[in-house]
This record gives C-alpha cells, sequence and structure tokens, in this order.
DNA sequence: GAGGCGTGGTG
DNA sequence: TCACCAAGCCT
C-alpha cells in the first residue's frame, strides 16, 4: 500500500534545525561567559567556563568564573600563576583535577600561542574530552561540531526514544546527536540543544507544550519523555570513618595544615591532618594517628560528608599547644588570615567550622577545658549542628566582572 | 568499560 | 532525610 502524501503530517519530520535556532534566537539564556548576538566569542571565556560547568551547574560557576576572570584575565596570565593560587582558587568547586588539568593546559596553550580550533586538537589538551572538545570548537569556532553532554543525550534519547540505557547507549546517541547539527550556525546550535536540555526538556516534569521540537518528538508521541534517558543504577559505597586533628597555636591561633598528595582524592588540596578513612575505623583510637602529643579533646558531634563515591564521617580532636611548637615533618602553620588562600576543600572547611564553631560559641573560660575522656563518647553524640562556614573561611567577595570585551576571531 | 573523582540544590 | 541531579574526564 503506498502511503498518501496527505499524511505526511508534521509528527513524522525529523528534528529541525532550523526551528530550534528560531526558539533560540527568542529564548536564549543570558550568560557571563556567552557572547551577545553580534560580539565574537573569546575562547579563553568559552572553555574557561565549558571546564567549570563540568557536571556542575551554573549558579554554582558564575561566581568562580567571575573571579577567576578577575585573578587571570587571560591564558597567559593564567599560565603564569602558581599552581596553589589556581588551586585555592577553585577550592570548593570540586573536582580538583578539573583545576590542575586546566593550569597544565593553560601553559600548553600560551606556549602554542593559542587555542587549537579543531575538535582533532582540542581534544589532545589535558581536561578536555569528547564533550569540552566539541563545543569549544563549535561555540568558540563555530566549526559544526555536536558537545553532548548530558543535555543533549536527554533531548535526543527522548526525540528518538532510544531504549537502550545508559552509558551502553552513549555512541548512539552521539550518531543521533551529530545527524542533527546544521552546517550554518553550529556554535549556536549547540548551545541552543543545551539550553533546551536546561529550561525545557528538563530531567523532571519536561514543558513539551513550549519545546520547538515537540511535533518530530518520539517520547512525546508516547507520552514516556520522562522515562529517558533510560539509565541503569549504580549503588552508592559504604560509609568511611575517620578521625580529623585540629592544632591551633598558642599566640596567633594558627592551625596546622598540611597539603593531600598531588593525585587522587582531593588531590594537591589542603587539609588538616587525618587519620585514614575506613569503614572500620574505631574513634577510641583515634589518638594512635595524631600529629603530635598534646592534650587533645574530643569534640561532640561528628562531621559528614558526601563524596561521588562514598559518605564520610569525621570525629574531630582539638589541641591547643605552645606557640613555639614546630610543625611535624610536612606540614605548616597557617595563622587566621592565611586560611581564605588556603586550598581547602569542603569536607576540610566543615571540619575547621566544627572545631571553631564551638570554640567561638563559647565564652572565653579562665579555667582549662576538663581532661577528656577518650574511653566513652561524649554525651552529645548527636550530629553536629549545621552551622555558617566561619567567615575567616569563606570566599572574599567578588567584583563584578569587567565588561566583555569584543575580541578579534583567531583562524 | 567501569570506577574514581566534589559540591550544592532540590523534590 | 535522602536519592538524584548538574555543560565529564581520566585511567
Amino acid at each position: 500500500m503506498v502511503t498518501p502524501a496527505a499524511s505526511y503530517s508534521r509528527q513524522d519530520a525529523r528534528p529541525d534545525a532550523a526551528d530550534l535556532l528560531v526558539w533560540y534566537d527568542r529564548h536564549r539564556r543570558v550568560l557571563p561567559w556567552r557572547a551577545l548576538p553580534g560580539e565574537v566569542p573569546d575562547p579563553y571565556r568559552v572553555w574557561l567556563s565549558e571546564i567549570m560547568l563540568q557536571q556542575t551547574t551554573v549558579t554554582a560557576v558564575k561566581p568562580y568564573f567571575a573571579r577567576f576572570l578577575e585573578r587571570f584575565p587571560d591564558v597567559a596570565a593564567l599560565a603564569a600563576a602558581p599552581e596553589e593560587a589556581v588551586m585555592s582558587a577553585w577550592a570548593g568547586l570540586g573536582y580538583y583535577s578539573r583545576a590542575r588539568n586546566l593550569h597544565a593546559c593553560a601553559r600548553s596553550v600560551a606556549a602554542a600561542g593559542g587555542f587549537p580550533d579543531t575538535v582533532e586538537g582540542l581534544r589532545k589538551l589535558p581536561g578536555i574530552g569528547a564533550y569540552t572538545a566539541g563545543a569549544i570548537a563549535a561555540i568558540a569556532f563555530d566549526r559544526p561540531a555536536a558537545a553532548v553532554d548530558g543535555n543533549v543525550e536527554r533531548v535526543v534519547s527522548r526525540l528518538f526514544a532510544v531504549d537502550q540505557p545508559l552509558p551502553a547507549a552513549r555512541p548512539a546517541l552521539r550518531v543521533l546527536a551529530e545527524s542533527l547539527v546544521p552546517q550554518k550556525r553550529p556554535g549556536d546550535f549547540a548551545q541552543a540543544v543545551m539550553d533546551l536540555g536546561a529550561t525545557l526538556c528538563t530531567s523532571k516534569r519536561p514543558a513539551c507544550a513550549l519545546c520547538p521540537w515537540m511535533a518530530p518528538c518520539q517520547a512525546r508521541k508516547e507520552g514516556t519523555q520522562e522515562t529517558y534517558p533510560r539509565k541503569l543504577k549504580k549503588e552508592s559505597g559504604a560509609l568511611r570513618r575517620g578521625a580529623a586533628f585540629v592544632v591551633e597555636r598558642a599566640g596567633d591561633g594558627a592551625v596546622l595544615l598540611r597539603t593531600r598528595p598531588p593525585t587522587g582524592l582531593l588531590g594537591a588540596m589542603a587539609e588538616p591532618p587525618t587519620s585514614e578513612w575506613r569503614a572500620d575505623y574505631d574513634p577510641a583510637q583515634a589518638l594512635l594517628d595524631a600529629p603530635l602529643d598534646a592534650r587533645w579533646k574530643r569534640l561532640p558531634g561528628t562531621v559528614r560528608h558526601v563524596f561521588t563515591h562514598f559518605p564520610l564521617e569525621l570525629t574531630v580532636f582539638q589541641a591547643r599547644v605552645a606557640a613555639d611548637t614546630a610543625p611535624p615533618e610536612g606540614m605548616r602553620f597557617t595563622p587566621p588570615a592565611g586560611l581564605a588562600d588556603e586550598p581547602l576543600p569542603g569536607a576540610m572547611k566543615k571540619v575547621l567550622a566544627h572545631a571553631l564553631e564551638r570554640k567561638l560559641a563559647l565564652p572565653p573560660a579562665p579555667t582549662p577545658d576538663p581532661e577528656p575522656d577518650l574511653a566513652t563518647p561524649p554525651p552529645a553524640e548527636q550530629k553536629a549542628r549545621r552551622a555558617p562556614i566561619p567567615k575567616v573561611l569563606s570566599r572574599r567577595p567578588v567584583a563584578a566582572a569587567p565588561p566583555r570585551k569584543v575580541q578579534p576571531r583567531k583562524i
């Protein structure tokens, strides 16, 4: 039987890039790193924002992006900066290998005299994978490349009702995404798909009625849009415990810190000394792991923190030592004024806040604290109250980003 | 391919 | 409270 031409409805059409671009021209988001219509994108800003946005929300990135531009206005400035300054500026944003790779990438790009303008060239740089290479090539250099991130995977899996679960479906989703990229305005198209995924084609309760691709969307047709993308769920890791040791030096109140190994969990970040973190760690034995001899006081409550692959519970021990105490090998005393420049990850800021909060909450007591009884847990063994991070640990205010400069396109 | 690798917001 | 999510990369 021959299908009558009249039965070809809008619903059978493939998704058309032009329809999405019409929507984008009207509804595009205004973002600090995004060039306005008519402006030429700055590859440095595009690259910096794409790295920061990996697995990170726009809201979280904005203040970091502004501060990075202020401290490192271009790739040469970033390349010339000491590693510690970059790690410190990144502290709190998470996934710290991104910061290490960012710095290495900046040095490579500065030495080469500029960013490569092809997917293949970009893909070779540290911290730039398939998604980011496509995004920079498309957005900064208007190359017809697909930028397949979580948003695009969601949009495409719904458009074509891809039943294969992630991550196995990734190659197929990429092929489908690449088939949609237009030769005209590929950079706008890449940003348009991401805007669509971020504002309409959301994970929960997508706003299909407003979507420029509602008609050709297979999942919408079936009413199953919220079930895509299909994915296998992974189980979370087991709880690990440990002890953290907060040492304050008499006189200036400096805190004992050390730097973690350069790679792995919280690599190259700062921390107060801690024990190992293990599922079977016993806080009652913690003083065997203390960094120095002192009158240790076990603080009530614990500090909890959830990493990607396991939750952590730290028992905090606190001690005051004499002003002339030397730091143990590989450690340092950092005075309060210097804490803001230490690359302290969130988990470790919680530890310091837990110790300082309790100390600050107490009136200056002329009588010494009672000797702690380490055999039995303190009475208040409930979870620690949620308290704001003390000002000394929080980031300093950031000035508004300078107005965007229109830069000549690099060929 | 699977697992390591942070953090803050949200329903 | 807690599971899930957010512009992934590397080994």
